[in-house]
DNA sequence: CCCTATTCTTGACTTATTCCAGAAAACGGG
DNA sequence: CCCGTTTTCTGGAATAAGTCAAGAATAGGG
């Protein structure tokens, strides 16, 4: 990977910091999302298997189960693919979903406080959450 | 069912609007997402069963693909929950799920002509449509 | 009213994900 | 530094939702 790492980022100090062990299947999980952003979880399987040689299907899960729910990673379900899942958590950004090929990418919520946040009528639930996903044709898509 | 036709909807006319063959499984099945929106396969499926005695599972998923591929019932894919299909279509109105329960209601767009619509950043995507899906807590699921 | 294209049935199969029970490894106390 | 407990990881099986395939049935134009 010729990214660098900019953000000095260390998946071991996240891991303490939430009261997660440290594990070697762990910390490849979190390097692999961190580097491969929206990947599913197959693709972070192969990922961490190149890396650590070999690990379980169910070890690559329960790690992401484990991370989305201690708020390390985001797991996001574009509809006819999936599961994908991120490090970008905290900020409210969006997606940007291709219909023929899957990618995905992040939109920056352009509109700033999200006034998309705000329904007419919220039928008496409480909301914690405006989800945006935006749908489309990649241009690599539209040259096919 | 209580409510009442006020649109005077008609399943078959709607059917042969856009070229499908007029069958018992389809008329049940669109009045079936007429009545009961958000309902999901399985449960569309039961209801069908209700009013015609034996529909195979194929055959409802062939029908809510035939009508929505061709523009009659609308499929969303709420993260967590199977597919969902709805017949109000047409308009750009979005979505608020429960987290507890899954119960899906209709919300409509507030801000008239949709500012999310337009990303800061495309991508050089070329982008047909904004998803928007409000997550919380029903009245309901609060109180468990 | 018949013919043909389309649709429906039955049943097996995929894909994504979860469950289970036991083996292995991480971390805090002695 | 080692030990025990707790948590995690492994391997295999199971589940849920949806799709595929081949033949039987049926709608509707001519």
């Amino acid at each position: 990977m010729q990214q660098g790492h900019e953000h000095h980022f260390d998946p071991k100090e996240q891991l303490r910091s939430v009261g997660l062990r440290v594990t070697a299947p762990r910390v490849a999980v979190l390097r692999t999302v961190a580097e491969h952003p929206h990947s599913d979880a197959d693709r972070i399987a192969a990922h961490v298997r190149d890396e650590l040689g070999s690990v379980s299907t169910q070890a690559v899960y329960d790690v992401l189960k484990a991370c989305v729910g201690n708020g390390l990673l985001r797991k996001i379900e574009p509809a006819g693919s999936p599961a994908r899942y991120e490090a970008r958590i905290g900020d409210n950004h969006h997606h940007l979903v291709c219909r023929a090929c899957g990618t995905v990418v992040d939109i920056d919520c352009v509109v700033g406080a999200a006034p998309c946040l705000t329904p007419s009528d919220d039928h008496g639930f409480v909301i914690d959450e405006a989800e945006v996903t935006f749908w489309g044709m990649c241009p690599g898509c539209r040259q096919s």
